[in-house]
DNA sequence: CTTTTATATCGTAATATTGCAATATATAAA
DNA sequence: TTTATATATTGCAATATTACGATATAAAAG
């Protein structure tokens, strides 16, 4: 029904998924890799630099700071954006928390 | 238009955006889970953990197979998953590396 | 061969996501 | 105040996702 059971799972596994659904598009990753690479709060051009209509962008920003994954200062009349560090090392020591746990050897 | 840019995309990009899609639904993060709860292949009981219908899970399993997060094995009448250790690696490090590079001070 | 068990596929309904034009809002500059 | 600039919101069309009943397939058991 395009509708997620979110009921019948646990708060941790939708809390997951839903952090995962907020960086799993192309575009939000690349507005991720941009503000890694500019390694500083950057005002404005987040626009210019991707090739999507202005109000795309501004929807996929929205989306971003719902999941805390960026967050955004008002600058006169631009707005300032940098990453949650927390939130990287949160879902860093998830995977790797699950890579150790592994066993090496499989079906 | 419900489609995704792609092709304005790097092929990093959207690789990390399925990789990540593939995650990002409680279903599969319980199936992920209980897969490394079990600690070692297992045929056939994950229809009984989860409270989805068996086409439903089916579905699931098939769209993390195709992004290469488990794998499965024909055993008898029943097929053996596991997961695959190099995705968890792979995904860790991205996001740890981005926790490393990430100053502490934001806006 | 027939039945049982395990899994996959098809078809479809309900809902979610993506993208953008048009427009609104808000601040700064003139 | 008027204009320019930056960002947000609304509304909508196109497409994707989720879930499941019905049914198909495939192997093992009887």
């Amino acid at each position: 029904m395009g509708i997620t059971k979110s009921a019948s799972f646990t708060t941790e596994q939708n809390e997951m998924a839903n952090l995962l659904k907020a960086m799993a598009n192309p575009a939000r990753v690349a507005i991720i890799q941009y503000l890694l690479k500019v390694d500083t709060c950057i005002c404005g051009d987040i626009v210019n630099e991707l090739p999507l209509a202005q109000p795309t962008i501004s929807q996929h920003l929205k989306e971003l700071k719902n999941a805390n994954i960026i967050q955004g200062t008002i600058e006169g009349k631009s707005i300032c954006y940098c990453l949650n560090k927390e939130v990287f090392e949160s879902i860093g020591r998830y995977f790797m928390g699950m890579y150790i746990k592994l066993d090496a050897k499989c079906c």
